[in-house]
RNA sequence: GGAGAGGUACCGAAGCGGUCAUAACGGGGCGGUCUUGAAAACCGUUAGGGUGUAAGCCCACGUGGGUUCGAAUCCCACCCUCUCCGCCA
């Protein structure tokens, strides 16, 4: 959500910025209901100050035997209006949020104007795209050869678009989660949690998954709980409606969690394999830091993420997102893409992302600085890694003639040294 | 899931229709006086939201409704915490 005060005072900039975006925004609408509000407030408070008044004199009135029947009868009155304004004004209130929710975040000034994904800029490549003399199989082929991973069954026991993990395909899955979580913790100096995978309402419209992407969302009516679509959920939620000191930042988590995604629109598209999934597994990272730092904080945190695949030795590149492919909440992404073979190109593998003050507006982020005054944070985040993705990249660029896949070094610790499944 | 108790500031806690939310009273934190230093004692301070240039005004006693001229206080619903019972890995 942006800061209607900033709509209010700096419109012209704030069109300005969302032109990039290329669509249409309610921002007149915005600056009408707010001055409606305002106006209506005014008055509605001049009427409650005059109430507080009067209930003050009552109890003296009473002490000097006065009658108060008039006084009670006009005070009757004006109550029963000061009720209507304010529904109104409630009403107003509300009409307002509604269209201040439709408005995504403003741009940063780096980021490139383009009207898709095709718009994207590639920012840095690492590594050359994996070739084999031989011909390279997809990893759905592979996984299921090698008898680790089980599509078919998957489909028995739940549905399409989930997938079984067996032995040493689930140990493998195992162990990339360990070494994931192992190195942003013990390398990059984030704090490991391990949140609830439900959540509540008030977490999903934190985030802002709710009200807009309610269908994506698995939901349990029982409790009125949300699977967590990702960690960003609980991760970010942690501190919400909190005031945190300024000496405690930035603040760095990450966590460990499954993730679920009912993705209504997604049919027909990556159908077979690991890359599309309604349940897959995710390591996140998610960063609260002051307004002053958070680009540079969005830097390593994408350095964060891709370190991940140079110590895994896979090949992938960095994208800055177009405005026109930006997400809602964002004010500037990056993507980190891997080489997948079977694809012939890059997919997506994990998306770091500033959000400002955007989502800590929303979410009710603060933190107290050096003169004492409640700010709101900034919050960031990105993916660190898919690990179903990763999962699918390590079988597809490790993989040998016979099939087999050579285990990456780094992982050879996690599987008690073993070097090659097979 | 059942029964009972309770949710007020950083913590504990009083208030139970107006004179107590500029929130009593304790405690903690921070700053100061005193001291060689510390403790003790004493003094001060402890900072949510909205609106407004400001003074101010409005809102905030778990949340949302209701009753009333007036609600922390009465009524209803929901959420949460604690104790006991039941169930359970």
């Amino acid at each position: 959500m942006l800061d209607i005060k900033r709509i209010r005072s700096n419109s012209a900039e704030v069109v300005e910025a969302l032109k990039k975006r290329h669509g249409q925004y309610p921002i007149d609408k915005v600056l009408e209901l707010d001055e409606k509000r305002r106006n209506l407030l005014v008055k509605v408070e001049e009427m409650k100050a005059e109430q507080n008044k009067a209930s003050k004199e009552v109890p003296k009135l009473k002490k000097e035997g006065k009658d108060t029947t008039e006084l009670f009868a006009q005070m009757k009155e004006l109550s029963d209006k000061t009720k209507e304004l304010d529904v109104e004004l409630r009403n107003i209130d509300e009409e307002l949020k509604n269209y201040l929710l439709q408005i995504p975040n403003t741009p940063h000034q780096t980021v490139v104007e383009g009207t898709d994904d095709s718009d994207n800029v590639e920012v840095r490549k690492w590594g050359t795209p994996t070739e084999f003399e031989f011909e390279a199989k997809a990893h759905w082929d592979l996984g299921t050869d090698l008898e680790i991973l089980d599509f078919e069954r998957a489909v028995k026991i739940t549905g399409t678009r989930f997938t079984v993990f067996k032995g040493l395909g689930a140990k493998l899955e195992r162990a990339i989660i360990q070494f994931m979580l192992d190195m942003h913790t013990d390398e990059h100096g984030y704090t490991e949690i391990a949140p609830p995978y439900m959540v509540n309402r008030d977490s999903m419209i934190g985030t802002g998954q709710l009200p807009k992407f309610a269908e994506d969302m698995f939901h349990i009516p029982a409790k009125d709980y949300y699977l967590v679509p990702t960690a960003e959920v609980p991760l970010t939620n942690l501190l919400r409606d909190e005031i945190i000191d300024e000496s405690q930042l930035p603040i760095y988590y990450t966590a460990y969690t499954p993730c679920f995604r009912a993705e209504a629109g997604s049919a027909g598209r990556d159908t077979r394999g690991l890359i599309r999934n309604h349940q897959f597994d995710k390591v996140e990272m998610v960063k609260f830091t002051k307004p002053e730092v958070s680009y540079d904080e969005l830097e390593t945190l994408t350095n964060n993420a891709e370190e991940i695949l140079q110590v895994l030795n896979i090949p992938y590149r960095v994208v800055m997102l177009s405005t026109g492919d930006l997400g809602f909440s964002s004010a500037k992404t990056y993507d980190v893409e891997v080489w997948m073979p079977s694809y012939g190109r890059y997919v997506e593998i994990s998306s770091c992302s500033n959000f400002e003050d955007f989502q800590a507006r929303r979410a009710n982020l603060r933190y107290r600085n050096a003169d004492g005054k409640v700010e709101y944070l900034h919050t960031l985040n990105g993916s660190g890694l898919a690990v179903g993705r990763t999962f699918a990249a390590i079988l597809e660029n490790y993989q040998q003639e016979d099939g087999s896949i050579l285990v990456p070094q780094v992982l050879r610790k996690y599987l008690g040294g073993l070097e090659v499944i097979k």
